[in-house]
DNA sequence: CCGAAATCTGAACGCCGTCAAGATTTTCCC
DNA sequence: GGGAAAATCTTGACGGCGTTCAGATTTCGG
């Protein structure tokens, strides 16, 4: 009675915060075991709704994926945003790296449904999604006009965006557990990343050419 | 009558290449609209045969898209064994991220199972899944050990796998499509593609620091 | 040639997403 | 305050899915 809705069995007919409820039940069901698991029946049994609540707080299945996706996008933005701005370049570009990896693997159900397969922010009718996307990528893009001539900036960018997308889904599929144990090394995965971000801007700065005069664009 | 049971509505109760049909049906259906749309039953439907058929060939639903991915890691080897062994390792290595890329533009339906959630080649009880799985990393392995020194061969490997792996997932999901586009470029994909390997081998050539005298392994 | 093994069918089960119609609660305006 | 309108949730149904199982049909080895 004191509080109103939260548990299970509630009270009310109204759930009170259903909307929220379902997102968590289903990032929490990709994050347990793929997102083949997730069902919208299961995420209204676990808010303890009947099967066709959900649709109408999300209309279908995509939409609440697509919910999740923004949310993902703008997480990614985020993060990525609030690294230290006083940074040379290619330490921030690298901190960027690190905070797209780590945004993977701590809300693992969220970045895989961001990047899904589902998932199209240039095909979506969904504003916000494509805005998201399309800012977490002009972050990165931005940063590598310093240190890129005006030509090369948006291959370089595609390339980072490539290294730390592949590593993020290598590191979350665990893709290189036997691949690192059959070469002899046990590292720990977190471990592993990070070697190969100290590499990545190791081999950014080898290809120090660019402009600092000219930001380009 | 000439030809004995390769058209859809088949004369004999028996298929006689069914295992086959099944699979070319499946690749079909996941390069036609994504993994999502690959469905057994389809499957049987293409191939003129009962909903229970694919059992009796392949177990389950995971037992075929095993036998896919056992495919799609035995191509990604062979493509990038094929490559010149006559060139420098740097450039070697180009060719094989080249044919990584190449391979996923070609193949998106075996691609996209081979490196999707539901494969776990360290978990599988298939053996020859894992097997082709860690041929084609020990082969980008064994090239990367020429360039550098044994200390950084783990973490450089699984940044190029990374970096090409991630770059043939956003290609082939289209997701440069908005942020190329936004960018002002309206570069075919190939082309970026491209220029991306083109920086990526720069960048690698650039951090020249080993002894090629130390096979390491 | 015949029995065993391989291959395929048909019917059934439970689960899924989705829709339509109705019940219940909240909101909001008069 | 009160009552219509909107928001929220339920119930029941539909078709499609993966999977299982008993049985029909074909192939194959001894």
């Amino acid at each position: 009675m004191s509080s109103p809705a939260r548990p299970k069995p509630r009270a009310s007919y109204h759930h009170g915060n259903l909307k929220a409820a379902l997102l968590a039940a289903a990032e929490e069901l990709i994050a347990e075991s793929g997102s083949a698991q997730l069902t919208l029946r299961e995420c209204a049994r676990r808010a303890g709704v009947s099967p066709a609540a959900p649709a109408h707080h999300f209309g279908n299945l995509l939409g609440l994926l697509e919910h999740i996706a923004t949310l993902g996008f703008e997480d990614l933005a985020s993060d990525m945003e609030s690294t230290q701005t006083s940074l040379p370049p290619a330490a921030r570009l690298r901190a960027m790296g690190e905070a797209y990896v780590r945004f993977a693997l701590r809300s693992p159900g969220r970045f895989r449904v961001t990047f899904g397969e589902k998932i199209r922010p240039s095909e979506s009718a969904n504003e916000k999604l494509r805005a998201a996307a399309e800012r977490a990528f002009g972050l990165l893009e931005s940063e590598v006009a310093r240190i890129r001539k005006p030509a090369q900036v948006l291959q370089q960018t595609v390339l980072l965006w490539s290294t730390v997308h592949g590593l993020a889904t290598l590191l979350l599929d665990q893709r290189l557990n036997t691949l690192v144990s059959a070469s002899g090394s046990g590292a720990p995965f977190e471990t592993l990343g990070r070697e190969v971000l100290d590499q990545l801007q190791r081999m950014c700065e080898a290809v120090q050419e660019a402009d600092p005069e000219e930001p380009a664009v």
